[in-house]
DNA sequence: TCGATACTAGAACCACGTTCGATAATCTGG
DNA sequence: CCAGATTATCGAACGTGGTTCTAGTATCGA
């Protein structure tokens, strides 16, 4: 059978020649330009300026600009991957499965872009994959089915994935430019709500002034928080911070 | 001050003369190509070809594509809330948070073009807002603070958003078209993993069968149920299901 | 009847992803 | 050292899509 269609972005992975570009530069570029302008700012032109050469030639690297974003997450995933590493892991595993899914989180902060792709691509090798077998291993060391386990890695990977798919909604036009201020922008939500009807929105007013100070980070750990403490119920371990402590 | 642009879009709201086209129409039309063939399907000019007018006449109802969007993930949205509201609701709260949870994401499984879009316009009045405060609202009978509250909401509409995300995800071309099958196409995941190498995959290979007959609804149950144990636990409820019964 | 408003329509502009063929640099075998 | 093959570079050109603009038509109030 003949391949869908010729792919020379395959393996450009023998000694190149004359490597005026590659595909570390082609990447570390892409992530430059992500970083700055997050993920809309990366085109191939942009691109290709920035490496000071065609177009032509960034498709000798990457098959597109789907790949090219495939890669740029797996790329900066090994830096995730190796800080995750570093630590021995032989704590109580649910507090090291806490400790990764935050590593991630910062590292999720740090590149909005990363929104919910870093975990599309675990069919294949690659640092995904990684991260998801490193998440999952703590599971191990719990008396759970495989079935619960898969669930409860999906779980907190989910948990992640709903805060950075919060966090990579791009902030309207004038807060990027700075016209706006973020504090501003934020607390149009609460101006907003606190104008409604509390008859009609009860909930809304009821929270609006914990909404009003809020922390992203704050906000991940009480929901990374609740699913552990699910999880370390039905471990049939003592539940860990957040849950309520006097008895009945 | 002038406003950034002029919006003509903001308001075809008076009876309109000839109404050969209406944003009724306008929203239909888009939600039935949503359906159809997913989010990327929907271009402004197929819709103004589908409406039999030009791309003109679409931004006379609408301000951009992105607003397109918008308008029409609240337009479905309308039926969702209706249907969590014809339940009285008056059962134990974190029950009734639990069937909210579940009839959004079967909405979202009717219709992955939801995807993490559903619950992003919160910060004016509208369906998404609607849905989130009735959400909360089962919250206020619960003996939570507002944080823990606002906590709360936040995390379990985060694990719908994060079910979205993964079934929003389009599947390869060759899958909607039909070349290859479903089942093939998500047991390559299984096939790839058994093929790593067990002793630096362990816990891929403690899963791999596990997954390999997954289903969306199960998994989301699992995360939704670990969240709402955690809640339960923090509320100082008796955990639901999936929490292991047997006591010390 | 006349102007104003509401609405229709599509040409035109621009940015982008992608393809293609021409070309050059480098390697390999002889 | 010389061909031919391979690897890599480059930008013109194509198609698609979002958005703007301007010209036009219908409907209403006065």
């Amino acid at each position: 059978m003949t391949p869908p269609r010729q792919r020379p972005a395959d393996r450009p992975s023998r000694e190149r020649r004359r490597a005026s570009h590659s595909i570390e530069a082609v990447l570390g570029a892409a992530v430059e330009l992500l970083d700055e302008s997050g993920e809309p700012a990366l085109t191939i032109r942009g691109l290709a300026g920035r490496l000071g050469t065609g177009v032509g030639s960034v498709y000798w690297y990457v098959s597109g600009r789907e790949d090219l974003l495939d890669r740029a997450v797996d790329h900066v995933l090994g830096g995730v991957l190796a800080e995750i590493e570093r630590h021995p892991g032989t704590g109580d595993p649910v507090d090291e499965l806490r400790r990764m899914a935050v590593t991630l989180f910062d590292a999720v902060v740090d590149r909005p872009w990363l929104g919910s792709r870093f975990m599309r691509n675990i069919d294949t090798e690659g640092n995904s994959l990684r991260l998801y077998e490193e998440l999952g291993r703590q599971l191990l060391r719990l008396d759970l089915t495989p079935l619960q386990r898969f669930h409860a890695v999906t779980a907190v990977v989910g948990v992640v994935v709903s805060s950075a798919a919060d966090l990579g909604q791009e902030p309207p036009q004038a807060v990027v430019d700075g016209l706006v201020e973020r504090e501003e922008y934020l607390g149009r939500y609460a101006t907003n709500w606190r104008a409604l009807d509390p008859g009609e929105y009860p909930f809304l007013h009821d929270i609006v002034d914990a909404f009003d100070g809020h922390d992203d980070k704050q906000q991940f750990l009480a929901a990374l928080d609740l699913t552990l403490n699910g999880l370390r119920l039905q471990a049939g371990q003592r539940p860990g911070p957040g849950a309520r402590t006097e008895g009945p």
